[in-house]
Formats: structure tokens, sequence, C-alpha cells
RNA sequence: GCCCCCGUAGCUCAGGUGGAUAGAGCAGCAGUUUCCUAAACUGCGUGCCGGGUGUUCGAGUCACCCCGGGGGCACCA
């Protein structure tokens, strides 16, 4: 039983004893100064307009006939009303025993049992190498889905291939170019193409490959004569070895993903924008009409932004009912369903088929999109708060304090390998979660590389390895751990000891709220906070020592310390090093 | 013009679902090693939490307005 839960019974006998209301929410903090206390409570204050009560007052009934409880040392009335409750001795020794016996489960809960998720991230366009916004990408998406699967919900990962559209098309004429190029051929690159020299490469390896086509002029002028057939088996062959390449970066990250979605096989060939067009049609949530005709607030649009006009009518949504701020088309005059359409399908036919929730991670760029799929989906019938997004914010990169100029048009961009290759994973992955995901990140190659022993992901896994090689030196003096149940831990009186317990303690509650907020990097901190305590402890009271009782009540709470250091690090899926 | 995000110490950032006297790292300065790893430890901080109004017993946190920065606003994806 949970400490809070403990404590809230408490509360709630007293409540009744004291002859006040009962209350259904009971809000636990830990007050950020240890002189009031390890839990502190509000409910004498919220309590204070129903009962026209003054808060102290109830707050001191309320500790007056508050149960005696073998895990409360005392309890405080301060300030406007809070009850503060300092716990004892005896409960930290539970506590610390609990950590020990439930190892590599300690932090595991059953919060989101039942639920399945489906989590798209990265998703990167397949036109080219993965870069530095992608690994941070990776880095939360990872780390999200093990802090979901760690409160009991199934988790399915997945990258979305846009292996379709202009993109895909600029893609394939820019790599026709570099075959032609590669073969003596004066072709320019298109003027939206793909520029990096990665597709020089790729020419190359299918030259060599394709040893037939060297030779061939006639294969060659057909490629020339623009083949939509050819081009599209070209293009085709290029992204599966790009894609290729970025699944083997993200192997390398220790990323894997369950689900690999291909919006051309997956969503496109088997029809699904046509059926969920149709689905639409049906609930008379379309129209059809030339632009402009529908939009009868006409909103004053930069003048760039004139959409070519079309002569034939295209097809509408009606997103404008479901709180978008303008209506969205579907179906364009040519026939084609927009990306939109194509990613309603996605969504609606197979995201939510066998899912009740569906998280995407989308870059800043994307975010003016999330109103409309919301619209189209709740049309569709699915709840709003089922379609969760977060924005992972653009990462700038920086080299002795020089931005980097980033720009896959223009072929200049720092790649995820270089990354890897420069910082390490470990160290890369810990840099990210110490960041909120929707705020921007400086991330200073330059500083990372030559201060790499400053890095916070150091101090933590420090403490980690720390833990093993005591362990390894207690091996050494002879002195092997009994079971930990017959350790006692009544002599870790220190408060030093307390306060690394109290913290480790936290542990569970907080894996559950970093995994309702979907905020990872709140396992970074915490796993910082409490490196902080224990290095200085380390530093300051020997463990191993003459005092035989006391070195293994201390070497119990180490071993606390480095469960829980591994078990957060493996949520963030950093390595927990045995020596450093 | 409309929408979204951001604004906390010199710099980079934390600040659970509103709580008590707002924190950490870096940078800077001064120290610590007969001692389980110095990737460590100890000490040194005067912040109109961008500004204003409001809600509340209580606002860095919520609402509205303004200022400043970024992004978005296609029959592109």
């Amino acid at each position: 039983m949970r400490i809070t839960d403990r404590l809230g019974e408490g509360v709630r006998t007293a409540l009744g004893a004291a002859g006040l209301p009962a209350v259904t929410d009971l809000v636990w903090e830990v007050p950020r100064q240890t002189e009031h206390g390890d839990y502190a409570t509000n409910v004498a204050m919220t309590l204070a307009r129903e009962t026209r009560q003054a808060p102290r007052k109830i707050a001191e009934a309320i500790v007056r006939h508050f149960p005696a409880l073998p895990e409360v040392d005392r309890l405080e009335v301060a300030g406007p009303g809070f009850v503060n409750v300092f716990l004892s001795h005896a409960w930290c020794a539970s506590a610390l025993r609990e950590v020990l016996a439930a190892g590599p489960a300690y932090g595991r809960g059953d919060r989101h049992r039942g639920q399945r998720a489906r989590l798209e991230f990265v998703s990167a366009n397949p036109t080219g190498p993965l870069v530095i916004v992608n690994a941070r990408a990776a880095a939360v998406g990872d780390a999200l889905a093990h802090l979901l699967r760690a409160q009991g919900a199934e988790v399915t990962t997945e990258y979305y291939v846009n292996d379709s559209g202009n993109q895909f098309e600029a893609l394939a004429r820019s790599f026709r170019a570099r075959v032609l190029q590669q073969l003596g051929v004066d072709e320019p690159l298109p003027d939206s193409g793909y520029p990096g020299e990665y597709l020089v490469d790729l020419a190359k390896q299918y030259l060599a490959e394709h040893p037939a086509v060297r030779r061939d002029r006639t294969a060659q002028a057909q490629a020339q004569a623009a083949d939509p057939q050819a081009l599209a088996r070209l293009g085709r062959w290029a992204v599966d070895r790009i894609v290729d390449g970025q699944r083997r970066v993200l192997a390398d990250y220790g990323v894997a993903f369950d689900v690999w979605t291909s919006e051309q096989g997956d969503v496109r060939d088997a029809g699904l924008p046509a059926q969920v067009i149709e689905e639409l049609r049906k609930r008379h949530l379309t129209y059809e009409a030339l632009e402009g005709e529908s939009d009868d607030r006409a909103p004053a649009r930069p003048p760039r932004a004139q959409p070519p006009r079309a002569d034939a009518p295209a097809l509408w949504f009606r997103a404008s009912q479901y709180g978008d701020e303008k209506d969205r088309v579907l179906r364009k005059s040519s026939g084609e369903p927009t990306y939109f359409a194509v990613d309603i399908a996605f969504h609606h036919a197979l995201k939510f088929a066998d899912f009740d929730r569906v998280i995407t991670l989308i870059g800043p760029d994307h975010h003016g999109y999330l109103a409309r799929m919301r619209a189209a989906l709740q049309a569709l019938g699915h709840p709003p708060e089922a379609f969760e997004i977060l924005i992972i914010q653009l990462v700038t990169l920086l080299r002795d304090g020089e931005p980097v100029r980033m720009s896959k048009r223009r072929g200049e961009f720092v790649l995820m390998e270089e990354l890897l290759e420069e910082v390490g994973r470990d160290a890369a992955r810990f840099t990210f979660l110490m960041r909120r995901h929707d705020s921007p990140l400086d991330f200073d190659l330059a500083v990372a590389t030559r201060q790499s022993a400053d890095n916070p992901v150091y101090y933590v896994q420090y403490a980690h390895a720390r833990v093993r090689s005591l362990f390894r030196q207690a091996a050494e003096q002879g002195m092997a751990a009994p079971p930990w149940s017959e350790v006692i831990l009544a002599r870790l009186l220190l408060p030093e000891e307390q306060q690394i317990i109290k913290h480790l303690a936290q542990y569970p509650e907080l894996v559950a709220s970093a995994a309702r907020a979907l905020e990872p990097h709140r396992i970074a901190y915490w796993l910082y906070e409490l490196a902080g305590l224990f290095h200085p402890y380390y530093k300051n009271h020997r463990v191993l020592q003459p005092d035989h009782e006391l070195a293994l009540a201390r070497l119990a709470l180490c071993a606390g310390v480095g469960r829980v250091v591994a078990n957060g690090l493996a949520l963030l899926g950093v390595s927990a090093p045995e020596s450093m």
C-alpha cells in the first residue's frame, strides 16, 4: 500500500472522529522544504469554506484525531493550514525493503493497464538520412513507450513512411538525375530536388547492383524519357535503401519500431482514402466546390498563398463544423486525394482500428495540421482526447557557440549518425531527455564532446557504477551480502540516509505521473537529483567499514540506489554501466 | 490579419493536477586526495519569474489584455 494512501486513511479517520465532512479527493504533495515534513496536505484549506471554520482549526482537529501509525513520526499544523507529516525511521526501513524486494519491477504500476496505445514518432520523410531532431524524437518516443508500458499499457510503436506524393517524386527525379550523371549524362538536378551527397553514393550503389543498366543504352534512354513506371521503380529502390539506412541508425540508437507503415502500400494501395471520403460523404460532411465558393468569410490571406485556379470542383470536408478555422479539401479537382484525406484514412482505418489511444510526435511545422485532423476524427466518431499530439521542438545545433545551419533542401545538415559518433548514444539520449520535449533545445556539439565528463548523464551513470564497484569491493573482502531481509535497516539513521530512502520511495509515483503527463524528462531530472544525494553521501560516509552490521545496512541502501538508477535509466533507454 | 508555442539567475534549463521563503547545472572564485573510483566532494546567488488586470484563503503555475521571440496559416506533404 502506498504511503499516501495510508496517510489518506488516517486523515479520513480523523475527519470522521472530529465530526468533519468526508473528502473525495485528498491531495498529498512533497513540500519543497524539508522543515515542512515529508508529505503535506491542504485538505483543511479546502474544507474551510464548506465548514465555515478557520483552516488552522480544522488542521488542528485532524492532527488531534489522527490515529497512531507506525509509519508516522509526528504531524504538524503549519502556515495557513497545512497538515505536515513527518515519517518515521521504521517507515524508511520498510520503504527501502520494498525497493530491494521489487528489484527490476520497482516503479512499475498499473495506472494504464488495459490501455492499448499506438505511438508514432520520428516518421521522417524517406528522402534522406535522419538528422538531429529525429534523434530527439526517437529518444522521447522510445522513453514514452517504456513509460507507458511500465504502467501496464500495451504499446505499439510505429514509424510512418511517407513514400508517396510530391516529395517522393522529387526524390525519384533527383535520384534519376544522379544515376544519369554517373552514366556520364549531363543531367541537372530538378529545381525542387534533393542535392545531398547521399544520393550520389546511392546512384553508384544502384549501378553496381544493376550492371545491365550501365551497358544498356535503351534503359538509359528510357529513364531519360521520364517513363513514369521506370521513374517510380527507381524512386522505390532509392526509398527502400534510405529507409533501411534510417532503420539501421535507429537500431544503433537502441530504438526498434514494432510497425513500419507505408503510406503507399498500407494506405493508398489499400484504397483507404476513398473509403474514408465515402464515409464522410455519407455523413453529409462533404460538398463539391471551386476554390473560395465555400468560404463566405473569405479571410484575408497573404497574396502569395493564392492557390492556382482550378476549373473542376474539388471535394471539401466541413472541418469548420468541428472547430477548424475553415473547410478543407479531401479530393483535388484532379481526382487525387489530398495528403489530408490520406492521413485521415491512416488514422481512422489503421491507427484507431485496434487501439483506444493514438499518440503522435510531430515537429512544430506540422502543428497547424492538428485542428483539421482532430475535426476529421471527431466527425468519424473518435473522442477528441483519444488523439494526442506531442510537439517535438527543434534542435538548434551549435558548434563552438555558432549555429550550424541545417537545410535538407540545400543538402546541409548534421546527420543523426554523426551525432551518435561524436557524443555517443547515452549522452545524446540523456541530453534530449533533460529538456521538455516541447521546448526548443540548444545542443552544442563542441561542448558536449569536449566536456563530456561534465554531462549529467555521466553523473547519473557514475552513481550506478559506484554501487557496482562497492559490491565488487565487498565481495573481495569476503563480505557476501546476505538476503536483504536479514539486514538491520534500522541502523540507517543518518539524515542523508533517510533522505535518500525518501527520495527512492517517490519513484513509483514519479513514474506514474511522468507516464500520465507524457513527460519523460521528469525521470531524467529525478535521477539527477538522486545522484546528487548519493555522491555526497558516499563521499562523506564510509560504506564498507568495521561495524559489520552498519556496513551491511549501508550496502543495502546503496543496492537500492543502484537498483533504482538502473530502472530509471532503462526507462530512458540509457545504459547503466558496471564501471566507468 | 488569424491561430499555436515560448519569455524564470550572466548562459542552458527544471519548477506534478495552483500551495508555504522560486531551484539546479554551466560559467566564475576559493578549497578537499595516507580514505570503498577526483567522471567525486565542500563553500560562495540582491531573480520587478517579460508587463498589467482579474479569479483564489493562496498565482511562476489559471483567465484576459499588452510587449518581445519563434512557428504555422495551399486543390504541398
